[in-house]
DNA sequence: GCCTAACCGAGACGGTACGTCCGGTCTTTTT
DNA sequence: AAAAAGACCGGACGTACCGTCTCGGTTAGGC
């Protein structure tokens, strides 16, 4: 299973708990009622849905709550604003795709970078660029959103591709002396920059593209 | 004089008028009071400043007005929306980028592309990069804003990278199959990820191992 | 015309202006757009309608401003709160009711004090009542706002039965010794707290019965 | 020992249970944790001590059930609502004032008058009074509050008068076609009315005022 | 030299979403 | 089964901002 991502959890208001026993995983088994744990789904459900149909700005709090069966306290008792919420989203649709994607093996590079994109991923990853362009400004005032968004997002998709290309220097298939930091930045960063800037689809095309004409011929000798 | 920008005008609630003719009696000039020659100016300062400061959300149309010690109707007279306000303040910034920008010639294509960043650039790069991340915002709520940005700042980028490629391959510098669409927005591309969703500094560093370690290493046999 | 009201303005968010000019009736001439004249009248008429379908709990400040045709900026730019534009609508009843209401005189005073209730008061005087009763508790935690309610509502009725009775003593019909502060507050105390706290109808008979009872026989030798 | 109270008993939400029966195997008494008997006390301290320091709107239930130290829960297994809880409070005050007071006997009317009203009742006035402008707020919004206020804390302080009358109309004292309905509500009324909506003080000089001016003169031929 | 249209600064307007708060209910664990 | 803690739903509050409109006043042609 490949989970690279360095998110491990929902960007809540964390409620900071003296954990005054000093047993190993002793949990402070706080009294009463639990958080009902089919609302964090649902809300989160919701919030996807609504952000597909409507777009960040359009999504409005009150109608994630209604969706999602609830009210909006519900929604900031586990998200300080809208765009944590959001990010959420961006997150576990990120980490739903992630977990299920198993680094492929084909033998070659050109191969294996193709088959990490699935057909029906290439849909779902526009929706989810376009998310992230909804986060844009709240990223930009919040330094943490920014980093957990990048964390989420960006360093699984470039660390796939770095552990591809490690694999192909390892079979002597490019050459060993490979920016490994830089060139597995290649397709995600021109793959944002042409959905979120020039707003133009990511195609099958366009990806072979940037692999044939970029990546790999920056990786052959 | 390099200004290959697609864009030609400020983003402007024009009242056509029939100017076409040559008749005698044509009146095309408006009468009434003229606008303020120096507003235009003073408020796309504001806006810069402001934008910089605060973000995108942070900043408010109020606030910009009072900034640049008019009123609000000044601004909506001259834009349409906010989001035009701050595609003409990215926009104005760039061109102002690239008219002393005169394309570079230093024999190599690798002295072209590091000439294209003048010291000074550099300085001036991490305020432009928060302003684009600015426009990001903007962008996504306007398609029709989204072209324009794009066409602004970003195709002119990218035309300057083409012209200093081409001009390689025409001196056998480089492969004269080369993808020079996409090869052309390598670099725009990444560099935009790296600072808006990366969050990472704009160094000249960076410059130079982008250039080093794909650019190049893609154009070369 | 009888206008014995202390309060002599509304509740409102007052901008002090630095009257510089050593005029007399000078006004500072507010630049901007006036407030629509209309509005304030609007806005009270629908909030006197809400107050009396639904109560004071029940009147939603989206709900009064859905009904004046306007946004609830506008209320809170004139009141600073519910409970300031209740008062205030209490005050308009109270003072509409006054200015129309020129002292009767029938001659003797229990002619007098009868004729101040008009039949349609009786009736309207209850839902006033009622409105007062919503206020005790913003009235209890604003002690500005229990002076100017109480100002507005008390004071002219009581100064009415005091004028009432001191031309009774005038004219001989009852004791030069009574206590005339607390003698005119023995109706108003009385009505409203049958209505407010006993919660039973303001009739006729029980202010004859008020009179007869008590107000007279104090004041009779 | 006095006690013409109307209302009975505190306002519980009852779980009626079949404990009429004397058979052997019958277990009329319920099971499991019994109620804590000091928490219903504590509950009304607090809620007590609330309400005087920040009004009825001021009083939450989450701050009543913390300063008791218990949880809301607590709170309403005992009462409907806020409004009761409150109307408890007040009950409870008056009780406690009621309790200890006999019916004075004095020879005077006057001298009886007074003496309802102990010395330390004057300093402890003013807080009961406060709890009674709550009490306005509460049993605004619902009448059958209204009516177990009224007979609570108005009954009895009216019987009292009544009954006082009653004697002196039996000693000769006072005219015996004096209107006792009327008459012993007028100190009620009109101290309740200073109090809560003219906010002044309930000072001995007001009552002896009130009962010079007004009560004895009414009852005196 | 006046008329008139358009500009200017200031600020009110209608609408809408935000994030907070509270009343009253329900759930979980503990006693 | 009650106690204690706290999450739950619904809905109103008061704030902030967008984009528009209005006000009194100013600036410039065109007659």
């Amino acid at each position: 299973m490949f989970r690279p991502s360095l998110y491990d959890g929902p960007v809540v208001k964390v409620k900071k708990i003296d954990s005054g026993c000093s047993d190993a995983g002793a949990i402070p088994a706080r009294v009463g009622r639990k958080r009902d744990p089919r609302l964090e789904g649902d809300i989160l459900d919701a919030a996807r849905e609504v952000l597909i149909e409507t777009g960040y700005d359009g999504m409005t709090m009150d109608l994630v709550a209604a969706r999602a069966g609830t009210g909006k306290a519900a929604l900031y008792r586990r998200w300080a604003s809208k765009a944590e919420l959001v990010l959420d989203v961006v997150v576990r649709a990120k980490q739903s795709q992630m977990a299920q994607c198993q680094l492929p093996d084909t033998g070659t590079l050109r191969g294996d970078l193709l088959a990490l994109f699935k057909p029906h991923s290439m849909e779902e990853g526009e929706r989810k660029l376009k998310l992230m362009a909804g986060l844009a400004s709240a990223m930009q005032q919040n330094a943490e959103l920014a980093a957990a968004g990048n964390a989420a997002v960006v360093a699984p998709w470039a660390a796939a591709h770095r552990a591809l290309i490690e694999r192909a220097v390892e079979r002597g298939e490019t050459r060993p002396d490979a920016d490994l930091d830089m060139l597995s930045q290649v397709v995600p960063s021109m793959v944002a920059y042409r959905t979120l800037v020039r707003r133009e689809a990511f195609t099958r095309e366009f990806l072979e593209s940037l692999i044939d004409s970029v990546l790999l011929p920056a990786l052959m000798r």
